[in-house]
RNA sequence: GCGCCAGUAGCUCAGUUGGAUAGAGCAACAGCCUUCUAAGCUGUGGGUCGGGGGUUCGAUUCCCUCCUGGCGCACCA
């Protein structure tokens, strides 16, 4: 039981003997002012209600029974408006960096989610352009989030859906087919809809070095193929380039090929929620919380996408994914009442929430001071790769994950690429080389520092004081920004204990001093380590040795 | 008009199940390199947490309402 867990229930324990009930809960948290102790608790205030008496008073009586010795605290007092505050005692809270050390890149994981399946659904960009930076943020948030939930206990597969059918695709077809007879001497002709940019030319002139028996594109279904592969090449190489890497790609083509979605309206119909009306086929989400209901299979036969899409969870679900998540942009928020409702009309008990969404907002992208308009038709655009090139794969990252996910995003590439010196990306990262040099120049092997011998009362400087409770507090974090699916508390809590890091490093040295001392700093030197290295790891930037 | 998201320091944004004097980075100003990386550190100034109600011992946090901005409201995805 760690010193947290005993100075918990010797407070609950003593609202008790006070007449709170048996199951009370005692809060604990870090106070913000280290004035106000180590831990704090709020128990006397949350218990002025139930116990009909003033909080101070409370708080008092309650200081009067802690027996609080045994989990560390040199002191317990009360603080108005009716706070308990504890400080712990020299090196109580330092006697834990040994199990950082020891549990090493397991540090911050947890078993939560028991090791069931999570499918997290991210990126399922269109087969019909390269990945522009809205995709990145989703690449990154995605991944992270992915990550988290590996860290917390799930069994994680990573899968990208692909809309490889369709009136999208079959736009692509014909916007390449238009270049291609262009190639060929005719005039241009983009269809309504279709794509301009210069990447369909590449695609046109590698589709008649690849097909000379066709140089005018005649083989639409050929044009097609040709097409989707080629761009789904593209995004292939975009997501090598960012570090991105999927267990599943999934098209929706094989959800018609395998008539998956052709079962999917039957067992609606079955289910009695779908009606007739003008010619089209109608699934009533209205009894499920949307606001109109919808058309499924429009009058012209073919289908909306939205079927495919219910149909595409329906596979996740009898794949075992009893836990889905979906990281999509906001514009494409009203699809999560269709899809859930279209699974609660198939009756075949999923649970109402499912799948889970995390939505983001957009990302802008500045350069030169101005907006650049992002538009896949006009061929107005910002790559992946793009960025990456220029302001490197880890700054990319934590931009894109530095900000909570509701947050619009701004992207100045020149801002990005001319602050990199201060970036905070850098900062972190400089923490861990600088903290990695020490080991290097003292010629001490970290493998042999694992806090055996040590005396922790040594680390008790204010600076060394809270970067150990930092430290501590990882795990928590970890917790916490799973649950919430948040990476961007781990991007901040990484800046605030790469700040504590740099604080501590500049006032206090390892190497040279008497050997009490340099023991006891070389473990929190690992221990930190191991906290900054699994922190950049969940979120997918490198932690180098040296820079 | 309806729905979702946002509104916090000059700028960009954090704020963990409601807690104490609301934080950080950047920008501004003043300092710090003979010692493990100055890509760093120390200090100063900076706020009507969009407005107004409500719940609470206590609200940036929860509820209501209004204002502003973004996104979405297809037999497109």
């Amino acid at each position: 039981m760690s010193a947290e867990d005993m100075l918990r229930a010797a407070v609950a324990r003593a609202a008790v003997d006070l007449g709170a009930p048996a199951d009370f809960a005692a809060h604990l948290e870090r106070p913000r002012d280290p004035s106000f102790g180590d831990w704090a608790s709020n128990a006397p205030m949350a218990l002025a209600k139930v116990l009909r008496r003033k909080p101070l008073d409370i708080a008092h009586d309650l200081v009067a029974r802690l027996d609080v010795a045994a989990a560390g605290v040199r002191e317990a007092y009360v603080a108005p408006p009716g706070f308990l505050n504890f400080r712990m005692a020299a090196g109580a809270e330092a006697a834990r960096l040994g199990e950082v050390i020891a549990a090493g890149a397991a540090y911050g994981r947890t078993g939560e989610g028991q090791g069931a399946p999570a499918n997290v659904e991210f990126v399922s960009a269109n087969p019909t352009g390269p990945l522009h930076v809205g995709h990145g943020r989703q690449a990154a948030l995605g991944d992270a989030v992915a990550a988290l939930l590996e860290a917390t206990g799930w069994k994680v597969t990573r899968e990208f859906y692909y809309n490889d059918a369709g009136v999208q695709i079959a736009n692509l077809a014909l916007s390449v087919q238009a270049r291609v007879r262009e190639l060929a001497g005719q005039p241009l002709e983009i269809p309504e809809g279709g794509y301009h940019g210069e990447y369909i030319r590449d695609i046109a002139r590698d589709y008649v070095a690849a097909h000379p028996d066709d140089t005018h594109g005649a083989n639409l279904e050929q044009v097609r193929m040709f097409a989707v592969a080629a761009l789904r090449h593209e995004q292939d190489l975009d997501l090598q380039a960012f570090g991105v890497k999927f267990d599943v790609y999934y098209l929706e083509s094989s959800l018609y090929d395998e008539g998956k979605v052709d079962e999917t309206v039957a067992m609606l119909q079955a289910a009695g929620h779908t009606f007739e009306k003008d010619g089209a086929l109608w699934l009533r989400t209205t009894d499920y919380g949307d606001d109109k209901d919808r058309v499924m299979r429009k009058s012209d036969g073919t289908y909306t996408y939205f079927l495919p899409d219910v149909a595409y969870h329906v596979t996740k679900w009898r794949r075992g994914f009893h836990r889905a998540i979906n990281v999509q942009g906001a514009d494409h928020h009203s699809t999560v009442t269709r899809v859930r409702a279209g699974l609660q009309a198939l009756d075949m008990g999923i649970p109402a929430g499912y799948p889970e969404y995390e939505l983001h907002q957009m990302v802008t992208v500045m350069r030169g001071g101005e907006e650049v308009k992002i538009s896949k038709r006009a061929g107005s655009y910002v790559t992946v790769r793009d960025l990456i090139d220029e302001v490197g794969r880890d700054a990319v990252r934590y931009f894109f994950l530095m900000r909570k996910s509701e947050s619009p995003l701004v992207f100045d590439v020149e801002l990005a690429r001319s602050q990199s010196e201060e970036n905070p990306v850098y900062y972190i990262q400089m923490a861990h080389a600088r903290l990695c040099g020490i080991f290097r120049v003292g010629e001490v092997d970290a493998g042999t520092v694992t806090g055996a011998g040590v005396d922790y009362a040594l680390l008790n400087s204010d600076d060394e004081r809270e970067l150990v409770k930092a430290l501590l507090g990882y795990p928590a974090l970890v917790t916490t920004a799973a649950r919430s699916r948040a990476p961007h508390l781990v991007a901040s809590y990484l800046l605030d204990t790469a700040r504590l890091v740099h604080t501590w490093y500049h006032k206090h040295h390892v190497l040279g001093e008497p050997e009490p001392i340099r023991a006891a700093r070389l473990t929190l030197v690992r221990a930190a380590l191991v906290v900054l290295r699994n922190g950049l790891e969940l979120l997918g930037i490198t932690a180098p040795e040296r820079m």
